[in-house]
DNA sequence: AACGCGGGGAG
DNA sequence: CTCCCAGCGTT
């Protein structure tokens, strides 16, 4: 299908789909700034749009300019993502802020390229970011541009694949128009996830029916080809919640990089150490009888994590160790400090107990 | 090319 | 339960 012709059945019926149903009223569409567009492309990777619309109104208060990020501890900004979860995203974020301010003036780049080489903006988002705040015409490609383009083209074969990635971007870049870029780039998004969803698409209502060639061969469902997966691993952990007499936790702060990099959690038990035993080892502390605190299961989505959580009052032996960058943290401490939900989850338990 | 990286919403 | 979400960085 030439330029020409993609503008007429593609392009277009989606523009006005768009102007009569698209989502217009995002908090980082009022007003659509270059650094909230980013903030909010940054956070809607692999996240819902719903799960990620109170964070963002939380760090729009916190963080209002890119001055205030760059200026900002890592651990603030760990702290507004809690719970968000991928939380590289947020020390790049933090990265970014000070690279700009260093390297481009406290001003981001107008450049799909500049924007690209900066920690944890990659082509998709470079493309959102130039396309939404700047109206360039560089298209996007997150997996609902894949789900439109491959039922609408019918591309057979993993959209990961390199192949089939080159061929999609191809196409995506085909169908950006030369304006209402910023829209055209909403419309997309808006299509794959108001209309053109994964499960029950609404074919019936789509503006790009008439073209779809999954939709003429009635075979919607088969696109986009889906992954085969492994099934996940199970890992097990013990996790000690160690309080004091004056109620104050330990917390240890994670390496930077790895699950859970930079965030705060509780210490780790060994399987089959002893709690107590581990504790004078490691830690110089005595303490009294461990208690079972709560289990569960925590899902992620590459392995399942079987939880058992135990408290333990403590008492220090020797000097405490500032070992594995641990810190005793009162209550109100532990509000600002970047936590996983595993770990909030048995934290807000030791406190119902406890209080 | 494959993997690591969270957590939640929808069916 | 399963699928998958406005992906990126590393190996």
């Amino acid at each position: 299908m030439d330029k020409q012709n993609l503008y007429k059945q593609f392009s277009k019926p989606l523009l006005n789909w768009f102007a009569l149903y698209g989502r217009k009223n995002l908090p980082w569409q009022l007003p659509r700034t270059p650094y909230r567009v980013w903030i909010s492309e940054i956070m809607l990777q692999q996240t819902q749009v719903q799960t990620v619309i109170p964070y963002f109104e939380r760090f729009m208060q916190q963080f209002p300019s890119i001055s205030d990020l760059a200026q900002s501890h890592e651990d603030e900004v760990l702290s507004l993502w809690s719970g968000l979860g991928y939380y590289s995203r947020a020390r790049n974020l933090h990265q970014t802020a000070k690279k700009v301010m260093q390297n481009h003036g406290g001003v981001l780049p107008d450049n799909y390229q500049l924007l690209n080489e900066l920690p944890g903006i990659g082509p998709s988002t470079a493309a959102a970011i130039v396309s939404q705040a700047f109206n360039q015409p560089v298209a996007i490609l997150d997996g609902n541009v894949k789900r439109v383009l491959t039922r609408f083209f019918s591309i057979k074969g993993y959209p990961e694949q390199a192949q089939i990635k080159k061929r999609l971007w191809e196409l995506a870049n085909s169908c950006m128009p030369q304006e209402h870029c910023a829209d055209y780039t909403q419309a997309i998004m808006d299509l794959g996830a108001m209309c053109c969803t994964p499960k029950n698409p609404n074919c019936l209502n789509c503006p790009l029916q008439n073209s779809c060639l999954a939709f003429k061969h009635e075979e919607q469902h088969l696109y986009p080809t889906k992954k085969i997966k492994k099934p996940l691993p199970t890992q097990y952990q013990q996790l000690l919640v160690l309080y004091n007499e004056q109620g104050h936790i330990y917390l240890e702060k994670r390496p930077p990089v790895g699950l859970w990099g930079g965030l705060w959690c509780l210490p780790n038990l060994n399987e089959g150490d002893s709690p107590l035993d581990f504790i004078r080892l490691n830690y110089d502390l005595s303490g009294e009888t461990p208690r079972k605190l709560i289990a569960f299961k925590h899902r992620f989505s590459h392995f399942h994590l079987e939880i058992n959580a135990l408290s333990i009052k403590t008492k220090v032996l020797g000097k405490m160790l500032y070992e594995k960058q641990g810190k005793w943290f009162a209550k109100e401490e532990i509000n600002s400090l970047g936590l996983a939900q595993p770990t909030s989850k048995i934290l807000s338990f030791h406190y119902n107990m406890f209080v």
